[in-house]
DNA sequence: TCGATATGATTGACGTGTCAACTACAGGAG
DNA sequence: CTCCTGTAGTTGACACGTCAATCATATCGA
């Protein structure tokens, strides 16, 4: 269980100080998410999404995958997904094609440009990782919210 | 400085173990983010962006703010606000009125609609919160995060 | 083979977020 | 008073995200 550590307290609602936390949370991440944001598309045109998408391609093989595999990837939704691909298709990013083996699916494919795109994005995404959350913490720091995250998917998958 | 027990590294760059924190860091928190607040619409039909202007204005004097205070309280730009205000009075949320101290200005006030939607809201808010985010973690995690959070914010605003 | 059902993916509607441009008024320097 | 600059707030355009509905094809049981 996710969260077998926790002192079972009875309590419905949270305290004070434990909302406090929350909003200290959500705030400060908010923060960095849109910062981090704002700073790939003003060095490279590029949206957070459409990074997180040209990663996903040009991981796989072939810089191929059916859209429902990317979907998963990703972890979109496929309307989400499918939207997106839609804008980024009109930018000539990406590329659907026919998939032969189930004539439902789609392939979605990097092209040079989308490849091209992705390259140049790549140091300057890096870097305002860097500096606006890496350095913000310690090393110990880091292992800390490593250790966060993965309590947290681990609760957030046991509830569904 | 929000960074000073960091190891200094000389690195330009993150490391792959950084970088993978990060991933999870944002993968979790965006599940975690986006839970909460179709949680919050489904049992009240209020999103996040409502409810959190709800609680700055049941939270101020006579339940009225001026706009600019308004977006500092919650930390949003002008324009966001001024879009999402829109939205919220054309549900009768909140009403704006007239500023006498500076023709310029508008004040936001509360309506009983807007008050009565925030006291239904408030239950089912803490307890996704508590659900969602406390009930995931032991208490000396809850500890860590509100230290991430708070090194995180001034780090972000030592950078600006 | 036929029909029911499931699956892959897209679409439209609408709420949300950002940027840049704009309106309108305030307040000070001359 | 007049101009200049700053401040309060809104708007339009467009990217993004979610939901429910839709379409086409696959698949499986009778």
């Amino acid at each position: 269980m996710a969260n077998d550590a926790r002192r079972p307290s009875g309590r419905l609602l949270p305290q004070t100080g434990e909302l406090q936390v929350w909003r200290e949370f959500i705030e400060a991440f908010e923060e960095l998410r849109s910062e981090v944001a704002s700073r790939l598309l003003a060095e490279t045109a590029l949206s957070a999404g459409d990074y997180v998408i040209l990663l996903a391609l040009s991981e796989a093989a072939g810089e191929r995958l059916r859209s429902s595999q990317l979907a998963e990837a990703v972890a979109w939704e496929r309307s989400r997904l499918s939207h997106h691909l839609g804008r980024m298709e009109r930018r000539g990013l990406i590329r659907r094609e026919e998939c032969l083996a189930d004539s439902r699916g789609a392939e979605v494919v990097l092209t040079t440009d989308g490849a091209a795109a992705f390259h140049h994005a790549t140091v300057p995404h890096l870097r305002a990782v860097r500096e606006l959350f890496v350095d913000a913490f310690a090393p110990d720091q880091l292992d800390a919210i490593a250790s966060i995250a993965s309590t947290l998917r681990a609760h957030l998958r046991s509830i569904n």
